[in-house]
DNA sequence: GATGCGTGGAC
DNA sequence: TGTCCAAGCAT
């Protein structure tokens, strides 16, 4: 039909502009970046050198570890796991405790708790890790970013990753003005076609550097970045006002008391968070339950044990995910024959606990 | 889809 | 000083 041929014609002028476009003016984007990349990769020490293969165990912590944190704060956890536990067996045959005390102070302490599972699981399949993005996904603590981010970075499957670099960078090229997280579907699929059949996992690291380095949320260097004249937003000078979010609520203040029971031998009192919920299976010391308004002057009624329990000046504040905290911190002392009480313990090595930062600045008040 | 879940650094 | 944020996941 003659309405087909002029279609099956116009389609192929297309073809061969957007070719002749490609081969004499701009390579394919994934190359552009790539070619970035070779020149400016992070050297992390997660990171298989160039031409070196990645190992699944440490690109596997290290995703678990960076998650919804900095490169600056996994690096030394990093490097202690990794000493600690020099393979996922090692790791699956330590206990829980061992993992939290080594977690303490990186926060999200239900990563540390699923790292574990998700050891033991890999330990059950003869300790390798499955290579697919479906494999991987359903093991604990993986999610679809980090599923992506092992099935690219330790097995070169074209797998997509989409984390929040990705996410600024995506929405700045083309603009995107729908809000996150609304805009995910759509991010996802600009994303998807720029995954390269060729060095799939190099462009996953790519993409995550250039958001790190170049397209930062604040004062991007856009005359660095190798997609600049692909970008939307740089073309109207608006990079900074992507990816649209809505505004955030402000956060709940709580209010608590927490009891520092120090034996005469240094020792101090600690007990153990239940498994779940905020802080997790990790140690704690003893306190009231935390609630909207300031505890009452006979707050002590809760303490762990009767004593001479005094308030210290001042208080600890600590700001979590979802609310802020203001503790009162009281302190008595003890004789060193002093039974703990049920699922207590006294402690002389605090620094070796699993605390996390809002208990070691509770601890840290008391001794000063 | 919205909510719960840490921490410390930058501005 | 307060706000925002940094390689998300589980429910």
């Amino acid at each position: 039909m003659e309405g087909g041929e002029k279609t099956a014609t116009s389609r192929y002028k297309e073809l061969m502009a957007l070719a002749a476009r490609r081969s004499k003016t701009a390579p394919a984007p994934a190359e552009t970046l790539l070619a970035w990349y070779d020149r400016h990769r992070r050297r992390l020490p997660w990171r298989a050198l160039p031409g070196e293969s990645a190992d699944p165990y440490r690109v596997w912590l290290s995703e678990i570890m960076l998650q919804q944190t900095t490169v600056v704060a996994a690096g030394p956890y990093f490097l202690k796991f990794l000493q600690r536990f020099p393979d996922v067996v090692t790791l699956a045959e330590a206990p829980l405790d061992d993992v939290l005390r080594l977690w303490a102070g990186l926060g999200y302490y239900a990563r540390a708790r699923n790292l574990h599972a998700c050891a033991k699981a890999v330990a059950a399949l003869g300790g390798v890790f499955p290579d697919t993005e479906d494999g991987l996904r359903a093991l604990p603590g993986i999610g679809p970013y980090t599923a992506a981010a092992i099935a690219a970075i330790a097995f070169n499957r074209p797998a997509t990753i989409v984390d929040g670099n990705v996410e600024r960078v995506i929405t700045r090229i083309h603009a995107v003005e729908e809000e996150l997280p609304r805009a995910k579907p759509k991010i996802r699929a600009l994303a998807d076609p720029l995954t390269p059949q060729d060095r799939p996992g190099d462009y996953a690291q790519a993409i995550m550097d250039l958001g790190a380095t170049i397209c930062t949320p604040r004062k991007p260097a856009c005359a660095l970045c190798p997609w600049n004249s692909d970008c939307e937003a740089h073309a109207q000078r608006i990079e900074e006002s992507f990816p649209r979010k809505a505004a955030k609520t402000q956060k709940p203040q709580r209010h608590g008391a927490a009891f520092v029971a120090m034996r005469a031998d240094g020792a101090i009192l600690l007990r153990r968070r239940d498994e779940k919920g905020l802080l997790g299976g990790m140690t704690e010391i003893p306190g009231s339950p935390w609630g909207e308004k300031r505890p009452k002057a006979d707050a002590r009624t809760s303490a762990p044990l009767p004593g001479e329990w005094r308030t210290l000046p001042g208080t600890v504040t600590h700001v979590f995910s979802h609310f802020a905290l203001e503790l009162e911190v009281l302190t008595a002392q003890f004789p060193h024959k002093t039974k703990p009480p049920k699922d207590c313990w006294w402690s002389l090595e605090v620094d070796a606990e699993a605390l996390p930062s809002v208990m070691r600045k509770v601890v840290e008040h008391a001794r000063r």
